[in-house]
DNA sequence: GACTTATCGTTCGCCTCACTAACGTTAGGG
DNA sequence: CCCTAACGTTAGTGAGGCGAACGATAAGTC
């Protein structure tokens, strides 16, 4: 029986060989086995990548605003407000009015935070080192320092 | 007046380490920039990447069905339908009932299709310009190499 | 020749992600 | 005191990448 995986998947000898060299092209498919790999580890965890990246960011850079974590993480405004909502419920995350400014709230990493941050720590090692398999670590290593400059380029234009 | 950009950019200098040299967040970054520059070029002709893909495998393999089309793209069989709707309307495509096999469509590339992708072409060869800038030509490659072995190695999983 | 199974194009709907718009609240500078 | 701006929040948008199902057609099997 022939018949294989029934996505949409290319096939990866039949694509032609211009759209296989676009730099642009490499990143949207590399970005989609990315989030493959990271989602399949932190969805089976109860966790999302930003879930992930607000509770490194408080535990990295301390205490912040939610506009303060928005400009951290890159998580826009509006979808702060649901990552917070859940990761409160959770008991992982402590959000508090600002005595010093009513507009703010105060969100604060909690010890039970603390300690699912550790776990998420080693799945998203593991998710980088399926995605990155094929690599030597010195490839790694230049393929990070490549899209580093990529992205500090674009993200400062 | 100090209000800039009220997008939610990511502010490049407040973005904890941990996060900044993860691969996927990267290849998640480095796909927005791309998509932005390319739809950018595309949407201005009035293209898309979906469009321009098909007719670059028109072009690049020869007229083919849909299904073949999929394959060689990557794009689903249920956005083909709309992709090539909008090609055959513009008269850059034509779409045949196939008289061999009465379920296939052949699909054909036509005068207007080719001169409209070599625009598109240009088009694209600028965005990957921009996309690349702040890289040198051997960077250049070394990033494509790079990201096509990672693409070659989770698609033929 | 009838049955079964698979493929093709198509429609519909889902979900995630990034983003815009608007609004009430609060701060702060003239 | 006003005006402006920032804050958190809600709602909605649009593209991208899917899955499910369906009628039509083809191919393989008895």
């Amino acid at each position: 029986m022939p018949e294989r995986d029934r996505h949409a998947r290319a096939d990866p000898a039949a694509v032609p060989p211009r759209l296989r060299s676009l730099a642009s092209r490499l990143l949207g498919r590399g970005a989609l086995h990315a989030d493959r790999i990271s989602n399949a580890r932190l969805t089976a965890a109860g966790a999302t990548r930003w879930q992930y990246a607000v509770l490194v960011t408080l535990r990295d850079a301390g205490p912040a605003s939610q506009a303060a974590l928005s400009d951290r993480t890159g998580i826009h405004r509006s979808d702060m407000v649901a990552v917070l909502a859940a990761l409160t419920a959770a008991g992982q995350v402590q959000r508090l009015p600002d005595p010093d400014d009513r507009r703010r709230n105060i969100v604060t990493l909690t010890e039970a935070g603390a300690t699912r941050l550790d776990l998420l720590d080693r799945l998203v090692d593991e998710a980088q080192d399926e995605l990155l398999a094929p690599l030597s670590p010195t490839e790694r290593l230049d393929l990070v320092r490549l899209l580093q400059r990529l992205d500090h380029h674009h993200a400062t234009r």
